[in-house]
RNA sequence: GACCCCGUAGCUCAGCUGGAUAGAGCACUCGCCUUCUAAGCGAGAUGUCGCAGGUUCGACUCCUGCCGGGGUCGCCA
């Protein structure tokens, strides 16, 4: 149960009640209402901006408004003060049985707790990663791919039905040119070209795509087809097959390191497939239909016009009707469809497959796209549909604080398997959520393997492994104690008096809140200074203990106190795993 | 030139979508670490929240305009 939301309730039912009897107007609006933990501990437990939020609308002094309000709020069961303090705060103090259920829900109902229904079962599609199947992935992929996982599961938690989604793109000219560089590299295993021929058409740019990465692949194909397709001059004859071969390689590498990193999808959408089965004409013409595409020449950009440009007349689509700075182009002069065209067109097929709410994740290269495709996807539902884009931001590899120099044409990016080899998937899952996503990371190799308080990850699953050292310990004191959730849940909870204990309930109290708001705000990040934020309180109980012997969590002469400090000790535990298991990581025992 | 993101302590960053005296880690200063659950602990100091206006009872948060950094800008995806 959110503790806040249920006190939010209760104002409004005091402030309708007012109403009732008219000593407020009928009707307020009590969106703005809030209850939430004061930001300053000693402004009580709860606090409400209620008076001062309805004062000119009722018309009222908002410190009047606050005393009337209080008076009530102090008859509410549970309610053990109310104070009007500053502008017309009310600050509650309520009965500590209340933080102390909070920790009896969470031994109930384990790493569930947390889990909200904010979302009300409401359909999500979330989309992330979608690397081209032309390569292996990056450091850059893996942060998109934590993010959209992470945020995927933040809304699963608060009680949303989500789908996991990859957009293949698997259409296009950036597969048919590594199709070619795969021919090129064919051509090698075959002996028919050297090292030096295959650098060189690189350097006259014949392929766009250098890296060796392609040779197993074109060993594999040779493996297939022999010689087959190097008796073949035509190149339209050979690309289709090779590039099959390629995306179908590449798809099998991107899915052995997504499940590497402990990411899955739902769904795989090709691109190919959506231009195959004609959705993309169908989509442009739904558009045509709407009257909302026309032929025209587009204003080259001022300040930076390409060396190239030339007016000339293309299909375009009306996207500033729908928000966007101009119109954006549908075909190439080619005749054959954008990118663009094609995102149209799979947009479409989510909102026909039912989904009206979705969020990409993107890298923030792809910023410039935003706004197309939500006025896009605006035209293709009159309004009804939301896209979120979260835009992923650059990562930037250290090692100790020195950058790791990273070149693509000469293949020593760093790529997500070497990433996850060197420090483990958890680390690096735990590490990319530790920002918001429209920040720019330093991931540094070594730091994030640094046992310190510096490092978050150590950090968080220290606490976690020091709680079930508590319990190691405590089933060796108290043999025959029941030391199971159910067991501890029914401590003497009273026993929990010290004031930082108390601070610790309150911030398990706390979890659901933040579950809420992380969600609402697509901010997976938040978890984990929540995390953070609960294991240093955590090690501070544990520090107190050491200066004062009689804090420690373990009492050998006292079981019940004993029994209650470990339901708490158990209680944060039970936590941080509900908030690994939003970020799909492991919480360990203990430490090596 | 336009659009998007960023600008908070010396450094790296939070700041709960408008609340009360703006927080944490590092670094810095002082004290502690033979016992105890110490891959350390406690205490202290640190700010024109880029600048200037505006909205509001109230602005780091919203709006406008500047300044600085990054990204993007028809036929790449």
């Amino acid at each position: 149960m959110n503790i806040f939301a249920d006190f939010k309730s209760r104002i409004d039912g005091v402030v309708n009640a007012l109403a009732a009897e008219g000593a407020l107007p009928a009707g307020l609006d009590l969106t703005r209402v809030a209850a939430e933990p004061p930001r300053e501990a000693g402004h009580g437990d709860i606090t409400t901006n209620a008076a001062m939020v309805l004062a000119k609308p009722a018309g009222k002094n908002p410190k009047e408004l606050a005393a009337v309000i209080a008076e009530r709020l102090k008859a509410l069961p549970d309610v053990t003060g109310a104070e009007v303090a500053g502008p017309g705060f009310i600050n509650l103090k309520i009965n500590d049985e209340i933080w102390r259920g909070a920790l009896r829900d969470v031994l109930a109902i384990g790493p569930a707790y947390g889990d909200g229904k904010i979302g009300g079962g409401e359909i999500v599609n979330v989309e992330y990663v979608s690397a081209n199947p032309t390569g292996p992935m990056h450091v850059g992929h893996a942060r998109g791919a934590v993010v959209g996982d992470a945020l995927a599961r933040l809304l699963a938690k608060a009680g949303f039905a989500v789908t996991k989604e990859y957009y293949i793109n698997d259409a296009g000219g950036q597969v048919d040119h590594v199709a070619r560089a795969l021919h090129a590299r064919y051509l090698q295993v075959l002996g028919k070209l050297s090292e030096e021929d295959v650098q060189g058409k690189l350097a006259r740019k014949e392929i766009m795509y250098g890296g060796a990465y392609l040779m197993p692949v074109a060993e594999k194909l040779a493996g297939r087809d022999g010689d087959k397709w190097a008796k073949v001059e035509d190149e339209k004859t050979w690309i289709p097959p090779l590039r099959d071969f390629t995306v179908a390689y590449m798809m099998e590498a991107v899915k052995e390191d997504l499940a590497a990193l402990g990411v899955q999808h739902d769904i795989f959408s090709s691109e190919k497939a959506l231009v195959d089965a004609g959705k993309v004409d169908a989509a442009l013409q739904y558009l045509a239909d709407q009257g909302l595409t026309y032929t025209g020449v587009l204003e080259p950009p001022k300040g930076k016009t390409p060396d190239d440009w030339e007016p000339r007349p293309q299909l375009l689509f009306k996207a500033t009707q729908f928000g966007d700075e101009v119109d954006r182009p549908v075909k190439k002069s080619d005749g054959s469809w954008t990118y663009f065209a094609g995102d149209i067109a799979y947009h479409k097929d989510k909102v026909d497959r039912g989904f009206y709410n979705l969020i990409n994740v993107w890298g923030a290269d792809h910023g410039g796209y935003v706004k197309r495709v939500q006025a896009a996807l605006k035209a293709l539902t009159v309004g009804k549909g939301k896209l979120d884009v979260q835009l992923a931001q650059m990562v930037r590899v250290l090692n100790n604080g020195e950058p790791v120099k990273m070149s693509k044409r000469a293949g020593t990016f760093v790529t997500l398997r070497d990433l996850i080899d060197e420090v483990g998937k958890d680390v690096v899952r735990f590490i990319m959520l530790t920002r918001k996503n429209d920040a720019p990371l330093d991931f540094d190799y070594a730091k994030v393997m640094e046992k310190s308080r510096e490092n978050p990850v150590f950090y968080v699953q220290y606490a976690h492994a020091r709680g079930r050292s508590v319990f190691r310990h405590a089933a060796e004191m108290f043999p025959g104690a029941d030391l199971t959730d159910k067991g501890l849940g029914k401590a003497d909870l009273s026993l929990l008096k010290d004031s930082d204990e108390v601070g610790v309930l309150r911030m398990i109290a706390n979890w659901p809140r933040t579950i809420e708001s992380a969600a609402v705000a697509h901010e997976p990040h938040r978890i984990a200074f929540y995390m953070y934020d609960l294991a240093s309180a955590f090690h501070g109980l544990w520090n107190k203990g050491n200066d004062a012997a009689e804090l420690r969590f373990l009492q050998a002469a006292d079981q019940n106190v004993s029994l209650a400090r470990l339901a708490l000790v158990r209680g944060v535990g039970l936590v941080i795993a509900s908030g690994l298991a939003v970020f799909g990581v492991e919480p360990v025992e203990e430490m090596r």
